[in-house]
DNA sequence: TCTGGGGTCCTAGGACCC
DNA sequence: TCTGGGGTCCTAGGACCC
């Protein structure tokens, strides 16, 4: 019988601020999301004050309880380097580690012979909060399906101090019994409601409903999940990065944008970020969407509007805006006041692979080395240091971020200093 | 009482995840 | 004043083909 682990950081963007700032330690403390919008991560503390995950923060911060609580917005560049440093404890110490998301890794806990699986999870658990500094929990069992459960179930139950094993048959019996099927990773709120309507309440009604049934209600799916709470494994570990398939650049704006200049510099911007990202990535995007529209939760009048095309293969900043501006053009409507726009790019493909252009619109030379100086520069000084003109200068629609905690790890300005007499 | 069968590709929409 | 951002996969149905 195979094990697989699953690692998760306790509310990790919180966790990730706490790192720095031990006086947070045993306060209520909440991450919120763009534009200091809704509560994205809560500490045990924040939870216990009633702050549930997606609040709004204008809506909650003058109520009783919630008034003292420590508020961040969210700082990625932050939680993207302490997911890193997590990475690197752990896949110092297990052989194949998949990360999974920003605060989750899949383990491959098949150890040698004599290895006491729950003793090295403990020790791995001390491990990353030691080096890395980010408390954890982690789950195991003979899928990732019950792994994924039993790290929830470590999270929920302190008495477990961390660890929850469901390798045993008769321990997933009794728990599945307990558990409604809505708790199981890949049964959203659709899927339960659809179980809830066949009498299907806890998971241990769903394992036992007929697997064909299973099939023709949820489709394969559904079907795998089932199998995989059954004990089958049917998702294994993969350590390979699968090729991305998209990528999006969307804001909602830091105030309403009613004129053409300023809406277009905000795409831009949005194309100019999509740019690093693909060269980044080594990618050339060759399909663009972009999209506007306005607040549907004010009572403004609602518009919304998309474009689609297909573009030059390209990783060009410029080239992505000069294509962005064009497919917003017919998108804009005057007198509108848009909330929010976004870029979103398709059917990438490798810059390695790429045909070269017989026409092309730029010359691919002087692409490359222009590229590759902007790139440079905001690695080293920050990311948007040097940046096309079109993306504006005072740049109004930019997000709020009014409580952002310093880049502790990636900017040297920002270091903690620690003296010592 | 009657309609051919079988395949591919594309898109929109739904559902899920963190 | 103020309500996130970024992904993946699957299916149904239409268009089109031989």
């Amino acid at each position: 019988m195979r094990t697989f682990g699953l690692i998760d950081g306790n509310s990790f963007y919180c966790s990730a601020e706490r790192a720095f700032a031990p006086e947070l330690r045993g306060e209520p403390v909440i991450v919120l999301s763009n534009n200091d919008g809704c509560a994205i991560a809560r500490t045990a503390e924040a939870k216990a004050r009633g702050i549930k995950m997606g609040d709004a923060w204008h809506l909650i911060r003058e109520r009783p309880g919630v008034r003292d609580v420590r508020w961040f917005s969210s700082n990625y560049a932050l939680y993207g380097d302490m997911s890193r440093r997590v990475y690197e404890v752990l896949a110092a110490r297990v052989p194949r580690v998949e990360p999974y998301s920003i605060d989750e890794m899949f383990l491959d806990l098949d150890l040698p012979e004599g290895v006491d699986v729950t003793a090295f999870c403990r020790e791995l658990r001390d491990v990353v909060r030691q080096i890395a500094k980010i408390p954890t929990c982690i789950g195991y069992g003979p899928t990732k399906t019950i792994a994924k459960l039993a790290n929830g179930v470590a999270k929920d139950r302190p008495e477990l101090r961390g660890l929850c094993d469901l390798r045993d048959a008769r321990a997933r019996a009794q728990l599945y019994a307990e558990l409604p099927a809505g708790e199981v990773w890949g049964i959203g709120g659709r899927t339960a409601e659809k179980l809830d309507r066949r009498g299907v309440r806890s998971i241990a009604d769903f394992v036992a409903m007929d697997a064909k049934q299973t099939r023709e209600l949820l489709t394969v799916v559904g079907a795998r999940v089932q199998a995989e709470l059954r004990g089958t494994s049917c998702l294994p570990l993969s350590l390979i990065v699968p090729p991305r398939k998209g990528m999006a650049v969307t804001r909602t704006f830091g105030q309403p944008v009613g004129d053409w200049a300023t809406l277009r510099e905000a795409v831009a911007a949005y194309a100019t970020r999509a740019g690093e990202k693909l060269r980044a990535g080594g990618l050339l995007a060759t399909v663009m969407t972009v999209f506007c529209h306005t607040n549907p939760h004010n009572g403004d009048p609602w518009h919304s509007a998309q474009r689609t095309a297909q573009i030059e293969p390209t990783s060009d900043s410029l080239a992505l805006i000069a294509e962005a501006v064009r497919l917003l053009r017919p998108c804009w409507k005057q007198g509108y006041r848009y909330s929010k726009a976004g870029v979103m790019l398709a059917e990438l493909v490798p810059a390695a692979r790429q045909p070269v252009q017989l026409f092309p619109t730029r010359d691919p030379v002087q692409s490359a080395r222009a590229m590759a100086v902007l790139d440079t520069i905001n690695g080293r000084f920050g990311r948007g240091t040097l940046r096309p003109l079109a993306t504006g200068i005072a740049r109004p629609w930019q997000a709020q971020a009014r409580n952002l905690s310093p880049r502790y790890t990636t900017r040297a300005g920002e270091m903690l200093i620690a003296r010592v007499w």
